[in-house]
DNA sequence: GGATTCGATTTGGTATACCAAGGTGGTGTA
DNA sequence: TACACCACCTTGGTATACCAAATCGAATCC
């Protein structure tokens, strides 16, 4: 049985996203519905349809009347790493209690797969990928598919900031093996233990990506990267 | 300084999510966009745009080539509370952290001007809007907006299914003092009491939602309800 | 020279015409 | 009577024309 081909809104969607996400459309650049129209070969009607779907994942925003490809906002990436030690945290918990032994194997395959050591071939892309996908198949571990959304979610508005972090192959594997102790516990069955792992990986993960953005967001903003910088905290902490 | 009249496609938004909010368009209903067309006066595009935008809230949800408004799916409903527990939890001691007396004060003064014995002429939706209202600003003390855009979908999501809950005036002074208790324990800076207090709230007002909702599912379906049954967990409890 | 005004251009917002695919009902035949 | 077939109609998908508002620039006036 053959799918039906894709609609020209849901292609028109996939290869803008795929050119935001590719930071071949800069954050922070400016967005017309008709230059769209132009660059990608379709009517304004799927154009609009596309953007409003972007607008909704946060890869695009209004921009007054006009659109932009969303800039990155160091704020945002705090508050995503948050959001993600709480859910991810508790996600982890109810795999303890709900995911089975083989759930959990197939999981471990897929980690062990995208080993960097083992990846000879390992293209930047496809490991780009990979961490991000293992943290949505540990939460999916759950069984709960309001938290795999969320988490997708978050990982999605996190995916730009992979390119520009500082991945070393010291780093991917390090990465690696924080991942690798996460599933360890789990299979262990020590809720505990899991759930600090995996807050202290998002924690330790978020904290290098900020330093990097930091220390090089001069230069990517002479690349014309649009980065927000953190702005003060809205409540003050005390 | 005045702001612009709100453009067509907002204003049929605002319109068909306060006809899906308050049941008046029933969960399960087939939409067709020529039919919302005429029945709100608009053209195709502004109906397309407001649907694609329901669509990312959950509101409505394509159904083959068509759409229907989003079924009340008791699974998703659970799922939602072990999310918002997660959430609101981590929010909460956040805000231990972050929020100036001044601001949980400000909550506070929210909370009693909605407190239902104050509350003479509390016409139902009022209550209803209160209590949702309650959790956001609660998140909002933590000072990260994408917890709160989190907890607000969680919220628009679990609207409709407070329409259907028993509320009786004990059930809604219940929820008042466990509100109470959780901005005292916020404002004695006792991140651990907050927390156990706000996720046992969240659990107990949605086991008690599951209950009124699976005594009353047959009855609801009669009156045209599509009511999703909670399927088998995906992953089985062990 | 600088500010201002006015008009051409560009933009998103909206309405609508056209299309192909899918579904429905009726009719004719075995 | 039951089944098959076909015409019609409704549906979402798409392209496009038109509009009002905002923007940009040039020409003009002080």
């Amino acid at each position: 049985m053959l799918d039906t081909a894709p609609s020209q809104t849901v292609q028109l969607y996939d290869r803008l996203r795929a050119a935001i996400l590719s930071l071949e459309l800069v954050p922070g650049e400016r967005l017309t519905e008709r230059g769209l129209e132009a660059s990608f070969d379709a009517s304004r009607t799927p154009v609009r349809a596309a953007l409003g779907r972007l607008d909704a994942e946060g890869l695009v925003q209004r921009d007054g009347r006009g659109w932009i490809v969303s800039p990155i906002d160091l704020a945002e990436i705090g508050a995503l790493a948050e959001l993600r030690e709480a859910v991810e945290g508790a996600a982890v918990r109810l795999a303890v209690q709900r995911a089975t032994d083989a759930d959990i194997n197939a999981v471990a395959a897929l980690l062990d797969a995208a080993r960097p050591a083992n990846n000879t071939n390992a293209d930047e892309e496809q490991g780009v990928r990979a961490g991000g996908d293992f943290h949505v198949e540990l939460a999916a571990l759950a069984g709960n598919h309001v938290m795999v959304d969320a988490v997708r979610g978050a990982m999605t508005r996190l995916a730009r900031t992979r390119w520009l972090e500082v991945r070393t192959p010291a780093a991917r594997e390090q990465a690696w093996q924080e991942h690798r102790a996460v599933l360890d516990a789990l299979t262990a069955r020590d809720a505990d233990t899991a759930a600090r792992l995996l807050t202290a990986h998002i924690r330790g993960t978020n904290e290098r990506l900020l330093v990097a953005l930091n220390a090089d967001s001069r230069r990517l903003r002479g690349h014309g990267l649009a980065i927000v910088p953190d702005a003060p905290r809205p409540v003050p902490r005390r």
